[in-house]
DNA sequence: TATGAATGAGGCTTCATTCAT
DNA sequence: AATGAATGAAGCCTCATTCAT
């Protein structure tokens, strides 16, 4: 996996092929197929682990903060720092279901159910203690703290020619400013 | 055109290859590089075509409505809207770009900078009539719109299975939320 | 043909296809195909010219010379400087007739036919005034001079890059010792 | 590689295409592409095996003669004897290079070395031993004999037709009386 | 005499997966 | 548990030639 990750790194997500991989993992193409079922298994098994990872960045970004509103900031940072130093799970996270042909594996399922409830919960608290707006449903906020995101990552990487022609400011900068937008439309 | 398209509503974007187009299209091979020079070239011209018929469904439901910021949630709307009638169209204009090995063509570039133009005079009007924060960039807020919506839309379509286990609402209702929250953050 | 010539020279002989042909002829395709049966034809006609080229630098080169001896040298210096000058058309003569596949026309067979005889017609001078070897045949010796000479060219066309490492000389002294040497073995 | 020639003695050098060498060989055509990267490849080892045999010809025929003369002549005829016999091998020989969209593979330019420095050890002995004219180059002799031998056995291949019609000698006296002239013209 | 759209066979290459050893 | 040779379907693209107008 380790091998596979680096490849796509090093040569873009398409560039993964059984050869390569058996090759730069150094065993035969066939033992591959003694650990994976299918080249998307790797891809899941890749993605898995990039959940993870990701999961544990907002962890531990959530855990520098107290208050509710700055962890929800929080979590959007760690999406856009885990973007910056990890585009390839980044896109891994972003683009994986959207090939319709791979399989969502149970282990997937459960990824994406923890993300959610963990998400949920820093939200619950924010309202709890008031900090937003009480009409808002926390497992819809959650859903879309991560669209939203998701949505400004893929942006700045697919328009980035475009926005360049436009706005003289940092992606930092820019990013900041979505964040104290929404912030702006949740909060009390 | 008009049968790559179909094509592609039937079995899915990456279904599409000069053979099956060929045949759906009654033509030979040959023929299909009369008229394109490459895959991508259809693909880049059935985007350009996306991007015309999303933008006239923005200038259409914008012209219903007086109330800049009404136009703004209109704008955002409208791509709801055509996302539900056009999936096809709302993935050409979203995962083009994703292709990293696709040229942008002139064409495209030309048709994303009349997008940003005219989605940016909306927002002017909005600025000068003080019903959004003065503090907020124009061309920035432009993109954001983009990526947030785009961002929503790609969300309730790949994780829609996630969603419903949490969410029992309509997507309707998901995205008017959404559409709420967004414009709460952004008006004086 | 001008046009055909033109491509050729510009972008190798293999580039030539009718569909370029036709557009830098300002023809439509199917008109190309009233004055020529086909590419081969084309080709073929191509060649023809270039042999009358050939053979009218042939006899304008020897036309500057009195005795028998320099002519069959401007002969070969006829056909290196050609090479130089038309590589296009050195091209054409010497790979013509390679491609199995093309038919000798009738105008090709006899530009060969004007070919010998015009050579053969020289070599006949010096052997009458006893300048070369009274046993050499006349017709033998034509051919073998079109054929060392055209393999000389050849080499160093094919070869530049090799030769070039160990021969630090011109090319146009290297062809120069080729013909003393071959002069060397046929003068009396 | 024994059916990539057999395919090209059999239907010509340009018969030889992907598909009829993969059923010829009895294997799948994805096979093909484990031994061999491409088809420019699979011409390429085919050159490089041709001339592994020719310099063994030349090897063997010039071990028969003490005379370095003799040698030079063994050398011009082990060069149109493997023409008769291997005609394929000579012709990829003569004609690999001209192909200018074939990259010179590191094998042939180290075969062509070989080549170069073997036909040359034969001259230098022959200079040593006073037996050609001393201002004679012996890298220059060698490419000229390379040069004019192949265009010899060129001529023969392609003028055949032509050649008929004036000579009714063998090509093997024709052949001869070219080493006689070209020894003529170097010795001493 | 001219057009040019249409053809379709022909050719090269890739790659996930299998299976006998 | 490991190998790696073999597969073959799938895909993209070219271009000489024809033919109805």
């Amino acid at each position: 996996m380790d091998c596979a990750e680096a490849i796509m790194i090093r040569e873009g997500m398409d560039a993964l092929n059984m050869d390569t991989l058996a090759t730069n993992a150094g065993m035969a193409k066939g033992t591959l197929y003694l650990y994976f079922n299918s080249k998307e298994d790797v891809i899941a098994h890749l993605t898995v682990r990039a959940r993870k990872t990701l999961m544990d960045a907002f962890a531990k970004e959530i855990a520098k903060h107290e208050d509710p509103l700055d962890q929800i900031r929080a979590i959007l940072w760690a999406n856009f720092n885990y973007y910056r130093t990890n585009k390839l799970h980044h896109d891994l996270n972003a683009f994986y279901d959207i090939n319709k042909h791979l399989d969502n594996t149970e282990a997937l399922r459960q990824m994406g159910m923890s993300f959610q409830q963990f998400i949920v919960s820093v939200i619950e608290k924010a309202k709890a203690q008031q900090r937003i707006k009480s009409h808002i449903n926390e497992q819809e906020l959650s859903f879309m703290m991560w669209g939203m995101s998701f949505g400004m990552l893929q942006l700045m990487e697919t328009k980035s020619g475009l926005m360049a022609m436009y706005i003289q400011r940092e992606n930092e900068v820019f990013y900041k400013n979505f964040i104290d937008i929404f912030i702006e439309g949740i909060k009390t």
